[in-house]
RNA sequence: GGGUCGGUACCCAAGCGGCCAAAGGGAGCAGACUGUAAAUCUGCCGGCACUGCCUACGGAGGUUCGAAUCCCCCCCGGCCCA
């Protein structure tokens, strides 16, 4: 299959390589023809984030260049730990875990990329395949050999350990050589020439293409891009509810498409043309419109948009965007009964019984939208709560504002968290 | 093993017999301003049956009318010496 021209610069214009070996040469390998690229995702978790994301679209983007993916669990790196980026020696998951991981992950990483036969169909790869079998003894031999100590303390990722007070353990250390011999491994068998991912992975990355060129004297390339940090200094992917996960049942789409809709204008400038698919004229459109008037939300609501359908699916998508119209749109009473029943499905949601209408404080607590009832107190005294867009007064029932279609209560807390009620009589 | 300094609320960090649910900062929550933003200002920020009660200052005891604060033992971490 003949590759699209012009990827590479296409990547850099969107602010997506932090880092490459040689880009003339790497550059004209894509033009070339067709290549073979990976990616790892360390299953850390039983679900990736949206920290994962972008290494997910842009193996996608390579795809829709032409080129061949292969996403890759890290079923056998994931027993050690990438020390990479951590000032910390982490726990190790036991392989029970890690297996399940494994599993959940997978299905995830088949969502965004096209499978199968096709000329530049992906291949999901599990590093544990073909790590498991090898020996201590062939590991230290095949491998080990061929790296020195010296090269491995060059590392920054091992320097900042080194002279951290949690020092690094020999697992830790040997990390960069599973995953070098993942890349070698990945090379020989199926050409695999690219690695790329976050800018804390440069290091693993060299040596992967140090191992190549030592075992086999062929020249891979890699690169990666910019580890994505938020301009207010908070760590990506992260909200005050936690960890923004790719699952739907662990975030509704709803939220996921909320953390995007939040997101700071420069932040969503940025991201904007790292994660969308869409060209890159399209998005520099989209960008003018976006700071001609950024109260409009312009960037990141195409960001909410084009990342929800492309995880959650188009259906999810059009729904939690509905959700989002009824609950930041203006007055709930005026919301039809058919977008309401979108909103109960995307937004946290419980039932109660008419009977416990007078205890406000009770049902806010027990519907988990308020942590303790003393704090359904407090923001209750501070003006902070309000049923069907009417501001809760003290002693007054959960129903003063009445029923939406004799069925539902909206309550919302401060400015953007809701939850609906529905009323069982 | 010896010495020494420390372990306080989500995090950092004061307090060192009563005035301590515990200063200050950060985070978080709410209000004003706004754009479902940022910045700023204001209030809140252990729980509950909330003018009171309960639980809390590494763990377990003790002294005292009264302890986060004093004593004893134990556990954990830093540093120094062996």
């Amino acid at each position: 299959m003949k590759a699209k021209a012009g990827l590479f610069a296409d990547l850099i214009a969107r602010g997506l390589v932090h880092d490459s070996t040689d880009p003339t040469e790497l550059s004209a390998r894509l033009e070339r023809g067709q290549i073979g690229v990976y990616v790892g995702f360390d299953p850390t978790a039983d679900s990736l984030h949206v920290g994962h994301l972008l290494g997910q679209i842009t193996l996608r983007r390579f795809q829709l260049a032409g080129h061949r993916p292969f996403p890759l669990a890290g079923g056998a790196t994931g027993m050690v730990g990438d020390p990479s980026g951590k000032n910390e020696e982490r726990n190790l998951l036991d392989a029970e875990t890690l297996r399940h991981n494994v599993e959940c992950i997978k299905g995830q990483l088949e969502n965004l990329l096209e499978f199968g036969s096709g000329a530049a169909g992906a291949t999901l790869v599990n590093n544990a395949d073909w790590t498991a079998p090898i020996t201590a003894l062939e590991f230290l031999r095949d491998v080990g050999k061929h790296v020195t100590v010296n090269q491995m303390m060059a590392k920054e990722s091992v320097k900042n350990r080194l002279s951290s007070e949690s020092g690094l353990s020999y697992t830790e250390f040997s990390y960069m050589l599973l995953q070098a011999n993942d890349f070698r491994h990945l090379h020989a068998t199926n050409g695999v020439e690219l690695q790329l991912g976050g800018s804390d992975q440069w290091g693993n990355i060299t040596a992967g293409i140090d191992l190549i060129r030592r075992t086999s004297g062929a020249h891979a390339f890699g690169a990666t891009w910019p580890l994505v940090t938020r301009s207010d200094g908070q760590k990506f992917g992260k909200t005050a509810e936690g960890t923004v996960w790719l699952d739907p049942t662990k975030t509704s789409p709803y939220q996921f498409r909320q953390f995007w809709m939040q997101v700071p204008d420069d932040f969503a400038e940025r991201c904007l043309p790292q994660y969308s698919l869409a060209p890159l004229e399209e998005i520099v459109v989209v960008l003018d419109s976006h700071r001609s008037d950024p109260g409009k939300r312009i960037a990141q609501r195409r960001l909410a948009a084009e990342l929800t359908q492309m995880v959650h699916g188009a259906t999810a998508a059009n729904a939690s965007a509905v959700a989002a119209d009824v609950l930041f749109g203006g007055d709930p009473l005026q919301a039809d009964a058919a977008a309401l029943a979108m909103v109960a499905a995307e937004v946290p949601a419980s039932v109660v019984s008419a009977g416990d209408l007078g205890d406000p404080m009770g049902v806010l607590h027990r519907c988990g939208l308020f942590a303790s009832t003393s704090e359904a107190r407090r923001t209750l005294a501070q003006k902070g709560i309000r049923v069907n867009g009417r501001v809760l007064e003290e002693a007054e029932a959960l129903d003063v504002a009445g029923l939406l279609h004799s069925r539902w209560i909206l309550v919302r807390k401060g400015k953007s968290s809701f939850h609906l009620l529905t009323v069982a009589s």
